[in-house]
DNA sequence: CTAGTTTTTTAGAATCATTATAAACTGCAA
DNA sequence: TTGCAGTTTATAATGATTCTAAAAAACTAG
């Protein structure tokens, strides 16, 4: 899902039905210059002062889940009080600052590729992540 | 605090006064041969199973939260659902088995040394953490 | 286009982990 | 032993997320 593109079409490629709300979010998530880091209560609050038309917490959250699943968006554990979505779904590691509790991409330069040893082969590897945390004052 | 230590003393030390609580649970979490890695809700289960008294649920939140501020314990982050703790404290990294929800540590010889650019320094880094997620059935 | 079916939205209730509260209790220093 | 700061406790409160059941919207076939 690039800027601009067509999300009536991506949705229903995906077999999500394209409603007003659904459209209205993916404009918000998708186009944008730069990927978006947030949590749900990050997007209720972008929809209520950019978009006209309220939509239910409700929406949000299976709006979400369902992008989430439809491979759309990532979901990153920081920590257990909430959970951070991500549009930038290519593989990549994170940098959290604990002081502005800002999320932000690492480019695969930033860090070396991750060597596993084969000890833990054998085992069906869903995901290899790395999280940086600082806290600068 | 390695097996069979003195809690009384240890607690003392840090500034956390060793009530009968606190001992308990400290001989649940330490006196044992290998780490472990546990939720609240694991920790209360064996405090039921294997401690007379009762210790109320506050306590356990309080006494795990204290012991993790005096770094007696780590705590990771899976998932947004709950918060896992880790009584290995040194540097390492972990493995969550999706399947059976189990956590393991992996010894610094399963991960190589991460190599973080230099662009990131400058930053007062707490933590680099990897987190490799399998989902074997 | 329209009726019928299915999916989605919605407000509000329910859940579940965690934290706060305020009264009773306890460790410890004098 | 006494007094008080630090702890424990049961319970209430909180806050994120999920559930519910009814109304609304999207799709499909005719």
């Amino acid at each position: 899902m690039a800027k601009n593109c067509n999300f009536i079409e991506k949705l229903r490629e995906t077999g999500l039905r394209p409603t007003r709300q659904r459209v209205k979010i993916c404009k918000l998530l998708y186009n944008r210059e730069t990927t978006f880091h947030f949590t749900i209560n990050d997007l209720v609050k972008k929809i209520s002062e950019e978009v006209e038309e309220k939509i239910s917490l409700a929406t949000v959250y299976n709006t979400v889940h369902a992008l989430k699943t439809k491979g759309y968006l990532k979901e990153i554990s920081i920590n257990t009080d909430r959970s951070y979505f991500d549009t930038n779904i290519s593989h990549h590691h994170h940098f959290f600052d604990k002081s502005t509790e800002e999320l932000i991409d690492l480019s695969d330069e930033d860090v070396e590729k991750i060597q596993i040893k084969k000890s833990l082969l054998g085992n069906k590897i869903s995901s290899v992540e790395v999280l940086v945390k600082v806290e600068n004052e």
